[in-house]
DNA sequence: AATGAATGAGTTTTCATTCAT
DNA sequence: GATGAATGAAAACTCATTCAT
């Protein structure tokens, strides 16, 4: 019986790879060869398992997504304050993990991509709607009509900060990220409080 | 009698050209031969002129930049009130010009080439840079210490709102971005005002 | 328990699926994979048995000609007179099982294949040969020295008959076939009888 | 200005190519990079000047069948009389020119493509009926119904000869080919004489 | 016996760039 | 100034074949 059970180690191996690369270079212009050296192994086995260079990009911008949509949902375990959920999935988005600047680089470019392949833009938007319905269930309780408007804000301010990022900003941290975002919740929140 | 003084013209229709390509299809992966094609001449004359593709890209950012630019200059004439200022600013970025979808695209991808490109990122940086000091310069006098951050934030919701416009989101206008951002600045100023 | 004989058994399936696969593409370029998977096995058993994908390529072909020269002889069987025994192979030619299309279209790749492959040149002139000297022996004495022309004239009937079948061609029937070949036949035979 | 009218030039260099190492190796398993470098220049211009290798493969057989087609034209060019049409024909089938063993090995070829791709087809379709209409418009006046038949097996027999020649049998030369199929119009002709 | 794993060699195709005119 | 011609270099993808188990 043949060596058995790479594939999934295999494909892991490349995802994490590509992701890396992507990153590193800052652009979807890396070919298979580099990311399959990267990943230990000949390009053709990399078609062999992914089909193509689209499909091993999809792959890859899915691992980064269920890599976020993971952490968030950890976050959230268990916290009932409307407030507290809110600046939880905030963390979640600047966690050591996710802001990693070669993984915040790598989702630049899934942004680049979703221009062009229908799959991608499916899937980035399916990763912000579910930000964005994170956000409006625990703020409309806060501020009622004024959901939708602050969790677009509140999103967009994420995407910025992450732009930044991809760019190396200097002195630009998790930390200060979170703390401009929640600056930002606070005052949206308190505005509210006022008569 | 030769054509006199047709290089400005050329090299003026191959910067819009490529705009409007990379904005079109969303990415740099453009070849010179289209963006020659768009502009109504040879590659090869494409190359004369500016040297390199990568030249040309350069060309065509500097070209986005300095529009953006002499748009906010002309904005600010004339405005003595910071916060009238700040909202001047706010309003170029999304203006008719400037918030067209595809030159949002092609300023998508910049964002992108200046990971790799040293001087599209000296670009971005001296253009990041003035619009912060522009916003630090008028912000200071009413939040003091705070300027920065909120300079910051402000920057990052208009380069988030960027995104979601590369993306093609409905619903998302110019009007409804200055009035976003400008709302955020609204509960900036006037939480300074609070005790 | 190991399987025992399985080795004929995986053969006959591969040579099969070979010829299948060529008269169902048309083509030579089918690969080992698409026909190891045909015959329900791993393209590595395939190289096991064969050795090569050229070998299993001339196992197929020797089959293609062994089935018909199989027919042949079993048709020839017990037949003395010299026109039914012409006739009889000349029906052998089109029978249900050697004029199927996609065996017919595997032929004309074989002749193809014989360009390239010396080895399948050899199949193809024993098989051309047997034909031939089948036919002339049962010409000449009917007419003479008229036999070798008339031998080669009704293999190319046959040859141009086996294209139009590969092609698909409409209203092309093994009986139509035989009829037209057979009619040839007798109007070589009549003329001889003429003075 | 840059040198000029090379594409009509370039094109028939690559179509004689691509003719002539079909022909010589027996197979369309050869590279544009082969054709190319034979017609001296890089496969990179072969690209330019046909957009792939498909559309070469077409054009080359497009050309010998007009070199066929043309030949037969020419070769009908005032001749009235019925039989002599038909025997015009068949001379024009193995002239020269058209009866070259690797003209007539790149025709071969021509068939097994004509398995895979509908416009090969569609040209030897073209190709074959227009054959046959000239063969039954003179067959017709000179034995009524039996001419489709009798056209049919021109055919067979000229495409089987064809392939005799594609396999370079020996002692086939075109003279030998035009009186194998000469005398069996003469046969079909003559029995109809018959009471 | 049997197969998943793995790859080297090769093929088509694309494209920025150069050149001769 | 302007362009058709031309190519080298590289990339994605394929596949026969080998190997370890």
């Amino acid at each position: 019986m043949p060596k058995i059970g790479m594939e999934p180690i295999r494909r892991r191996a490349l995802v994490d790879a590509a992701i890396a690369e992507i990153g590193r270079t800052g652009t979807l212009d890396v070919t298979v060869s580099q990311i399959a050296r990267k990943a230990g192994m000949s390009s053709a086995l990399a078609h062999h398992y992914f089909g193509s260079k689209d499909q091993m990009f999809l792959s890859a911008m899915r691992a980064v997504l269920n890599s976020f949509g993971t952490e968030v949902c950890s976050s959230l375990r268990g916290l009932a304050g409307h407030k507290e959920r809110i600046l939880a999935v905030i963390g979640a988005c600047f966690s050591e993990q996710n802001f990693r600047p070669e993984v915040v680089a790598a989702w630049l470019n899934f942004y680049v991509l979703a221009q062009t392949s229908p799959e991608a833009r499916r899937l980035l938007t399916v990763y912000y709607r579910r930000l964005n319905s994170n956000l409006v269930h625990d703020l409309r309780p806060l501020i009622g009509t004024r959901a939708p408007g602050t969790a677009r804000a509140i999103a967009a301010l994420i995407d910025g900060l992450y732009i930044r990022q991809a760019l190396r900003e200097e002195n630009l941290t998790g930390a200060a990220s979170v703390a401009l975002v929640s600056s930002y919740v606070e005052s949206a929140l308190s505005q509210e409080a006022r008569p």
